[in-house]
DNA sequence: AGCCGCCATGAAAACGTTTACGTTTGCGCC
DNA sequence: GGCGCAAACGTAAACGTTTTCATGGCGGCT
């Protein structure tokens, strides 16, 4: 065992033949009869040989390596999407520069810059990103597509949540379960889900429930803004039939909030969310919500990242919007447990190491 | 704008300097007259000249990045775990490669293999990885972390959780608190964790409730097993007085199956679980629980890393364990939100989104 | 005044690949 | 038997750095 890696010099003294002769056999190009090829792999293996990636990328200016960069998520949301992402990344045999936990815009920034040279594309995940922001941050010629985001480039493809189309046919729902007066949760207003999710309910209200008077609520993401929207609601008159919160987490604070001033969930007033974190179906009652795709969302974006490496596959920048299914529990009185829009099986609850 | 990046030449012709010059300056090395110095970095950030990465660890043999391997991890544990890791390998300036969602030993052997030359060393986290696998699949020389890991080994550091004390002090916490007879619900019988726990529950119970007899169930670490688990218990006789699963998720199936036989806990029956998942301070009573902290853990496994990339940090293999925290909530009829051992402020349950 | 040594700098090798290009070889065809 | 062509293979340049070593100049010491 010598104690350094064997080069391709070493496969082609060993092999007797040119380095070329090597690096033809190993990279498939042809141009090299079958034994010598067999001779050459034989070697290979034997030394143990494995190219040199930092060579390799000097030379061809392919990393084979994406870079990920996300903002601060929490638990499934973060799992799932990595986990999304990862898989389509392994099939298409490329590797994955993970980048999370950004707060602010510089801190992105830096994380973007990081990258430069070290990635052939990038999945950018981040309220913190405009046009201006790519403008800088982003190398000339870099393939990147954007998640989750309201920038319209001409430049690179988003992929973004229906948010508005769930918070719709959530809100659809509940009015024709028989609950006019549907007040609604907002999330921070900055932020570009909690947007879209209002957007969804003025609509689907002045849609589906015409001339019935808005309440809407401030909140901020936090299950202690939903508690406190809760109160509020409480004492509107006339009492709104039920609450859609703009996420769950909102909805369990909520929830608590009911259950404090003894409100009857679903029998006195109907509740919602949007996210169907895994929490959603063990409070009681389990909690109707909108199932979000996000593993789906992290797959999406690899792949169309992967087309734009391709030359061959003519891509062009778009903006693509993925589907949300709502899913029926308990707190809006609904069927129990029927799954309203089309929906696909879900990861069960599974222990944390398996 | 030219279309070519700018190399480290073009900065050296531009500023009329060698390359040389232009390297140690832009790498801090010393022996540059300060006025060159200035000249140069002007240059440099008036092209946007950025090192080329892989010409830099071709000639350096270094990447600055570890690669982490990863198993098919559920939501939280995912994600604070990298979380710690990202974080830490951020402030040492080294950069993250993940390969997650492995199930099976090839697929691990595949991913390690895969990171061949990529990085600077690797920490693994899988439960097929034992002494043969290492040699097998790790080149010779490279840094590696075991996590969670039963390997004894010589050569690696090993990073592991204190499941066996975590669940004696669980245990004993339950005996005190009046509960003498105590039921056990496992986990997987191959699964390091599961055996660990399961350790601790038989000291803990031989050393605080000796005589009392043992009853253990057994449980896969599902939701379902845990409701199975529960049921039979109910037929013991006489009923034990306290549960203690092996993780959250079993608990809470378990929890469900005495909510359907209409049994009261904690009024008939203690109950507590392990991991501290979000869900397990939203059922209904909250569940008492063994805290992991699982960030710490990723972030000591990378400073344990980054010691080892050092030459100059000596340091040797070692097998290191993290403490756990038992938080008692309702479920074991505590003193409700008391937390036992000492423990440290954890992430408050935020939106998936910020 | 001469010498020694240090400091700033430059030239060039080295890292391990890929690939453009040139050379040999074998073979078929006239 | 000579000629040309294609297939197989080799040579060497190129990629963009870091780093070793050599060189020149300058100041201080004897």
């Amino acid at each position: 065992m010598t104690t350094k890696n064997a080069t391709i010099k070493d496969v082609a003294r060993e092999a007797n033949v040119s380095v070329a002769s090597v690096s033809r056999v190993l990279n498939g190009l042809g141009g090299v009869t079958p034994e010598t090829q067999k001779i050459v792999r034989e070697v290979a293996s034997r030394l143990n040989y494995i190219p040199d990636n930092a060579a390799r990328s000097l030379i061809t200016g392919r990393t084979h390596t994406i870079g990920a960069v996300l903002p601060d998520l929490y638990g499934e949301f973060f799992s799932e999407l990595i986990r999304g992402i990862d898989l389509a990344a392994r099939a298409r045999g490329l590797h994955l520069l993970v980048s999370s936990s950004h707060d602010g815009v510089a801190d992105a920034a830096a994380a973007v810059r990081a990258m430069r040279g070290r990635v052939d594309g990038m999945l950018i995940f981040s309220e913190y990103v405009d046009a201006a922001f790519l403008q800088e941050n982003l190398p000339e010629k870099l393939p990147a597509v954007l998640l989750d985001s309201p920038v319209k480039s001409t430049r690179y493809p988003v992929l973004n949540i229906d948010n508005r189309a769930g918070a719709v046919a959530m809100v659809r729902h509940l009015v024709e379960a028989g609950h006019q007066q549907v007040a609604f949760i907002s999330g921070p207003k900055t932020n570009f889900d909690a947007q879209q999710r209002e957007k969804g309910y003025r609509a689907a209200m002045t849609k589906h429930a015409p001339g019935v008077p808005l309440i809407i609520v401030d909140g901020d993401f936090t299950e202690e803004s939903g508690y406190r929207a809760g109160r509020e609601l409480l004492t509107k008159k006339p009492r709104p039939q039920a609450v859609f919160a703009a996420n769950d987490m909102m909805a369990i604070g909520c929830l608590f909030a009911f259950k404090e001033a003894g409100i009857d969930v679903p029998g006195d007033i109907a509740l919602a969310g949007f996210d169907d974190i895994l929490i959603a179906r063990y409070v009681t009652p389990p909690l109707s919500t909108v199932q979000v795709r996000i593993a789906d969302l992290g797959r999406s974006a690899l792949e169309r990242l992967a087309a734009m490496l391709n030359p061959a596959e003519s891509t062009q920048a778009s903006v693509e919007t993925l589907g949300c299914d709502i899913v029926i529990r308990e707190s809006c009185g609904g069927k129990r447990g029927v799954t309203v829009a089309p929906t696909k099986p879900r990861r069960s609850p599974r222990p944390l190491r398996t």
